[in-house]
DNA sequence: ATGTTACTTAGTCATATGGCTAAGCATGAC
DNA sequence: GTCATGCTTAGCCATATGACTAAGTAACAT
C-alpha cells in the first residue's frame, strides 16, 4: 500500500530548474526515450540522467527500460496533487484579499 | 512599466523549502512582522531574513518597513500565475492520458 | 565476433544554499 | 541621554546542485 504521498519539497525543487521544466513539458506530451530528451538540450548524457532522476524521485515521472533504451512517462497524479496545494493556498490568500477589500470599501462608504 | 512577469525558477525554488512554505502559509493569512514569523521556526533572525528575501525576490511576498518593524504581505498574483502554469501542464498531461485510455478502450472493444 | 548505440557509473569542480555567530544601526521607551 | 528592541550586515561553514570527462556495460546490427 501507501503510494507514499507527494513530497512538495522534492517536487518544487525538481520544478525549479528550467531545463527540467522543458524536459517535463516534453514528457507531458507523451513518453520519450532519454536520448531524445537529451538532444535539444545540448547537455552531456550523464547530466540529463541526473535531471531525470530528480524528476523521478519527485514522482513527476516514471521510467521504464526496454532493451537498451529507457522511456520516460509523465505521472499526472503528482502534478495534480501539487496543483491542489497551490489552489488551496490561492483560495486562502484571495479570501484574505477579499476581506481587506471589503474593509476598505466599508471605510470609503462611511467617509 | 512591465511588472516583470513571474520567474518560475525563482518561484519554485522559493517554494521548495518547507520552512519557507510554512512562513508563506502564515503570511497568506495576513500581514506579519518578521519577528513573529521567526518565533515559531526557532531559527536565527538572519536566517529568517534570508528566507524572506528569497520569497520577496520570487515576488511571492512584498515587505514594507514602518519604524523598526518590517511587515510581510502576500502577493496573490504571483501564486495565481504559478497555479496557471500548473493547470496548463495538468491539462496537457491529462489530455494525453485520456487519449491513451480511449486507445486502450478501443482495443478492448475490438477484441 | 565485432562494432555501434544507448545508457551507466565514478569521480571532479565551481557555485549555490541554508544554517550559524558577532557586530552594527536605527527607533521607540524611560 | 540611555537602553532595549527589531531588524541588518558581514562573514564563516557544511552540504547540495548542476555541469563535465572518462571509462564501463548491455543490447542490437552486421
Amino acid at each position: 500500500m501507501a503510494k507514499h504521498d507527494p513530497d512538495l519539497s522534492l517536487i518544487f525543487q525538481a520544478l525549479s530548474d528550467p531545463t527540467r521544466r522543458t524536459m517535463l513539458a516534453r514528457i507531458g506530451l507523451g513518453a520519450v526515450p532519454v536520448s531524445e530528451l537529451a538532444r535539444p538540450t545540448g547537455l552531456a548524457l550523464p547530466t540529463v540522467m541526473r535531471h531525470l532522476s530528480v524528476l523521478e524521485e519527485a514522482a513527476l515521472i516514471r521510467t521504464e527500460k526496454t532493451g537498451r533504451t529507457r522511456l520516460c512517462h509523465a505521472r499526472p497524479e503528482t502534478l495534480a496533487a501539487t496543483a491542489d496545494w497551490m489552489a488551496e493556498q490561492r483560495l486562502i490568500w484571495e479570501a484574505r484579499s477579499d476581506r481587506l477589500e471589503a474593509y476598505v470599501a466599508n471605510l470609503i462608504k462611511d467617509a
